[in-house]
DNA sequence: CGTCAACTTGATGGGTCTCAATAGCGGTGG
DNA sequence: CCACCGCTATTGAGACCCATCAAGTTGACG
């Protein structure tokens, strides 16, 4: 869909031609993801619960989470993306979540049938194309071990994760406000206010501003999120 | 490691050689699924979180659920597995879930190394193998949204997808105890029994004995379960 | 019929949500 | 530059839901 339309907020760069694997360490060596670079404004989506599944992309540059509103309002966050990831993975001809770029983003898109068409003749695809499903499985068993857990808890394996995945050392610039962290952790953005001041209180954490955390004792976060 | 050794509870069945898909309606036709039958007691672990993952499974009769022991005692179940269902998906070389047969249980294993070389001769396996970890991904999905919600709605959900798996009719007669459940959703088995006594003093269910449910209102089942 | 495990029901407390008010922050226009 | 606006973040008070602890009931099995 993104190949085709120009949606609002979404506009395509000139073609530069790149491969993802050159630019980006995960995963280390990439056959399927090449093409062209496409920009997407702050908060636009990129595809909508219910789109055809047509594409495939690659976080380069920003951030995008995918999520799905539900009957009482309320919106449940799937999972968050970071450079060097892939997503829009869906079993069915459908996409079940909405994504949303958290940030300016930039996104390499690649079309199912070239996948399918790659795979036919390259077995090669096929097995890199289910190793990034089993990892987003993989992903989706931790988040919703996460779920079962108490708020502070939760909030602990979130900074920990994010600590992981943003590679920037101890002192994190987070690319969401707390809204999505909230509705990822499956709280309300107050209790992750309050959880985050009681962090800082312990000593645990440093807010030195909103979206920037720092973790000041890595220990005791480990000992929270069990 | 269910192959090679007999762990206790585990016993080989004479080697009847069964295509898994001419018993089994889901998935329709399947080119990985084809061996030896296994039988496995009640309570056995069929294998156990951070084993190597040698096989897949395939459930031919009773039912099975993987399982993790979280650090403070609590046990999160990931999935059930009735009938038809194949399980044993990690995406790195050990499991990150225990595997438990709810019932006496006969399954219908596929070594790794089978699927390795056939997936590269047949791309259709490889297709076959993603369509798999995918419909795993999308249940793991469900769970997590289930996870946000109210004990209720998380009841009338897992009555709702037991009734639809079961396929039984509304007459249900559940493979798992209300250990199993609560752990599954992530509530108290005080809990579960509360809201199954709820349900049909309100008569959306009628409980006739422990393990068999009728639903009695599924209009209102679903209701709840938004 | 005794035993044990699973299930059920009741009373109580704590953690999280809800509602409400305030503070901060970036953007926009005068 | 500053006043204003909207949105996000923070903090407080109270209510509610679910967990915990405790006791009782049922059912399976020897």
């Amino acid at each position: 869909m993104l190949q085709n339309c120009q949606a609002p907020g979404i506009s395509r760069l000139p073609p530069r031609h790149v491969c993802g694997s050159v630019q980006h360490a995960s995963p280390a060596y990439s056959i399927l993801f090449h093409g062209s670079l496409v920009h997407v404004d702050k908060a636009a989506e990129i595809y909508r619960e219910g789109d055809a599944t047509d594409c495939l992309y690659k976080v380069q540059t920003g951030a995008v989470c995918t999520h799905k509103i539900l009957m009482d309002g309320r919106r449940q966050i799937a999972s968050f993306y970071l450079p060097g990831d892939p997503f829009g993975f869906a079993d069915g001809k459908t996409q079940c979540f909405t994504a949303e770029a958290l940030a300016a983003t930039t996104l390499l898109p690649i079309k199912r049938t070239s996948i399918g068409l790659f795979a036919d003749r390259n077995p090669e695809a096929g097995a890199e194309l289910t190793g990034l499903v089993m990892s987003e499985l993989f992903r989706a068993h931790r988040h919703l071990l996460m779920l079962s857990q108490s708020a502070p808890a939760r909030m602990a394996t979130f900074l920990l994760d994010m600590c992981e995945r943003l590679n920037s050392g101890y002192r994190l610039e987070l690319p969401m406000g707390r809204r999505h962290i909230a509705d990822y952790l499956g709280l309300t953005v107050e209790t992750v206010c309050r959880n985050f001041a009681k962090f800082e209180q312990n000593g645990v954490i440093a807010l030195e501003s909103s979206r920037r955390i720092l973790l000041r004792d890595l220990e005791c976060l480990k000992s929270i999120s069990e």
